[in-house]
Formats: C-alpha cells, sequence, structure tokens
DNA sequence: ATAGTATTTTACCAACTGGTCAACTATTAG
DNA sequence: CTAATAGTTGACCAGTTGGTAAAATACTAT
C-alpha cells in the first residue's frame, strides 16, 4: 500500500559513488540527497542516520564485488596463479578506469573507509571486518583447493596466505593512490604469486 | 624582537596526536586550539589553515620517524633480513602500544592521510607522496647494499622490492586497523622477508 | 470511490565548520 | 626608557553539519 520509491536506492548508489570517490566525512546528506535527487526529509524516512546508509553501502558494494568477481573466479578452472593474475589486472583495470573517469585513484572502498574510521566509529569497523573475514575465507579456500590439486607444497598456512595476499592488494591500492599512478598497481602485481608460493608455512 | 612563544610546537604535536589518532576532517581547528591550549586566533597567526598545519605535521612526523628508526636501523651491522625484522618487531610493538593506550590501532599516519585525502586535497597527496619517495630511496639503497654484500641474488629489482615491502607494511597496519588487532601485524610479518628474497626480478 | 498508507516536502534546529579582524599586551633589542 | 615587533585575545562571519517534525501528497488495495 500507499506509493512505491525508488529513493533508497539512488540513495545507496550515490553513497557508493561519493563516498567511493571521497570519504565519508567529506561527503554530507545534503549533497547526498542532490546527487540523488532526493530530499532530505526523504533520506531520514529510509535511513536512520548517514552511518547506517553507509553501512548498507558496505553491503551492497561487497556482494556485488564478491558475486560479480570473486565468486565466478574462484569457480573457474584457472589455476590459482591465473586466478590471482586476473584479479590483479581487474584491480589494475580498475585503477586506469578510476584515473580517466575521476583522475584520480579512489582505491579499495573497504580500506578507504577502514583506515578513515575504524578508531572512530565501531559499528562500521565491524561491518568492515566482517567483509574483510569473507573476503579471507574466500581465499583461503581457494588456496586450500590448490594444495589438495598439488599446485602447492602441503605444508602452506593457507589461511595467514589468504591474510597475507589481501594485505598486499590493499597495500597495492594504498600505494596507488598516494602516487595516483595506476602503474604501481601494475608492476607490484606480480609479487602476488611469490606471496602464496613461497610465503606462509604452517609452524 | 617582540615575544617568544610556544604555541607553534604544542599546535604541531597536538595535530600529530588527535590527527593521528582520528582522521583529517574529524578534527577541528578548534578541537586542535583547545588540546594545544591556544586561541584560535592564535592558531592562524602561525599557520595559514588547517591544511598548512597537517602538511607541516607530517614533515615532522616522517623526520623523526626517518632519523630515529630508519636511519639507525640502515646504518647498523644487521643483515638485511635482520633489519626487515627489525622494523616488523617496531611496527608489532606500536601496534600493541597504540591498542594500550588508544583501545585501538591508529596504523600509519601516512597511510591513513593518504587514503582520505589523496582524492580531495593536490598538495597533501604530494607530500605524502614525498615521504613514500624517500621511504622507497631508503629501503632501494638498503636492499642494493645488500645485493653487494652477496644477501641477495643480483637480478633483484631493488626499487620494485623496496615498494612491495612498503606496500605490504602498509597493507599489514589496514588489516591490524581493520581487525583492531595488533597480532595481524606480528603474524603477517614473517612474509616480508620473502617479498625480498624471492619477489622481484628485473626483466 | 475511497480509506489507509507510504512517500515527499518544507521549514526548522542547535551546534559546529574553517577562517577573519582589529584591538590589546608582553617582550626584547637598541 | 622606549619604540618596534611578535604574540594573544575574543568577538564575529557566513556557510554547513547531521538530524527532526508535521503537514501535504500520491498511490494502491479493496
Amino acid at each position: 500500500m500507499g506509493r512505491t520509491s525508488e529513493a533508497k536506492e539512488k540513495l545507496i548508489s550515490s553513497a557508493i559513488d561519493l563516498i567511493g570517490q571521497r570519504s565519508y566525512s567529506s561527503v554530507g546528506v545534503q549533497e547526498l540527497c542532490k546527487h540523488a535527487g532526493v530530499k532530505k526529509g526523504s533520506f531520514y524516512h529510509f535511513f536512520e542516520s548517514k552511518k547506517e546508509l553507509t553501512i548498507i553501502s558496505l553491503d551492497v558494494m561487497w556482494k556485488y564485488y564478491k558475486e560479480n568477481l570473486l565468486i565466478p573466479l574462484v569457480e573457474s578452472d584457472l589455476s590459482m596463479e591465473e586466478k590471482f593474475n586476473s584479479l590483479l589486472d581487474k584491480s589494475y583495470e580498475m585503477s586506469i578506469n578510476s584515473k580517466e573517469c575521476n583522475g584520480c585513484l579512489t582505491g579499495c572502498p573497504f580500506g578507504n573507509l577502514a583506515l578513515e574510521l575504524s578508531t572512530q566509529d565501531e559499528d562500521i569497523r565491524l561491518k568492515i571486518e566482517e567483509i574483510f573475514q569473507d573476503w579471507i575465507n574466500c581465499f583461503d579456500n581457494l588456496i586450500k583447493k590448490s594444495v589438495e590439486r598439488g599446485e602447492l607444497p602441503v605444508d602452506v598456512n593457507s589461511y595467514a596466505t589468504a591474510q597475507s595476499i589481501i594485505a598486499y592488494m590493499e597495500g597495492l591500492a594504498l600505494m596507488g593512490k598516494a602516487f595516483n599512478d595506476p602503474e604501481i598497481v601494475k608492476n607490484l602485481g606480480c609479487v602476488v604469486k611469490n606471496l602464496s608460493i613461497c610465503s606462509c608455512k604452517e609452524n
């Protein structure tokens, strides 16, 4: 009953766009509303706060990334090395695209908000932790399967390796953003395979 | 002539404290002044803007880190592996300390501001780029000397390796902060030596 | 057709933002 | 002792912040 609305979806995608390109605190509710073509009253009809919208946006982004990139890749019949190479390629491609569209690298939205807000907002930190945890589990499974297939020695610590790879990818995104240079993301990408091959043994 | 003042130094160290623990945009000029015990008028007597204070604070922090940690370590007679281990230990120690004092990991002040502001303020991004560049050059020299001493094969790309190590350290700091867990910094630290040993060959 | 409801709109709030300015005061070199 | 100067103070600015509340409106299921 009552009328329908696209305001909620429009606000979520505005949040993804604007906060992704800049930061949480540089984007106000006002600007979010203007960008979405929605009045402030409607904002607070659908969301109890800017923080709630941000947490929902994080979920939407993660779900999208996972379903459209991660899962298809994990389920492909590429070798583990090819899978990580493909992921790094995508990373590079997104950097190039970001620079063309916005003039600068926006980096990883999860890493961005992790560094901006982890010390200030425990709810947002927990959401990001949950996302990273899910991400780590994906890679952990991928590496375990790779061990089963004999691509990797049996004594690798798959969990620590998964963590390391994500840490390294986040570090790459950070350096790329700091230098505003997609080539950094490309040139350092090759290291990932070594991380997985020779890094984390069980102890 | 005229009177002397400690206001400038007090404001710089307040900026290092407050912005380091939270973020650039969550700390206002007002709070900075209150923390430093200085009136707003004095703030703008010494700094033309919050941004200028931030850039000066970045310089002060980097100078301190370089002179008190990096240079002594580079000039020590430890092996390269021991040097990086020592650096990671320091990183872990600082995480532990940060958690005890503030209840959370504050991470790397350069990485924090890089992700928060790189897309928004080109002057601050350039200052951070300059700092990272200096950092990379330090590690590059260290690795080159290590090659000369025969600790590393002659075909390593010292510059790319230096970049990778810093990227990985920043990634570690990010994950530690996101999980609010110093043990992440510790457990993944061991990977750094593999990065330098088997990662970046010239091509 | 209409009752009920989901959404939209507008006006509003106090607190705070970064920044300005002119008057005032303490100090120091000559 | 004094004049020039460096530093301090508090009042002020316009614009913005996240958030509220109630009335108006458009839609939808019956």
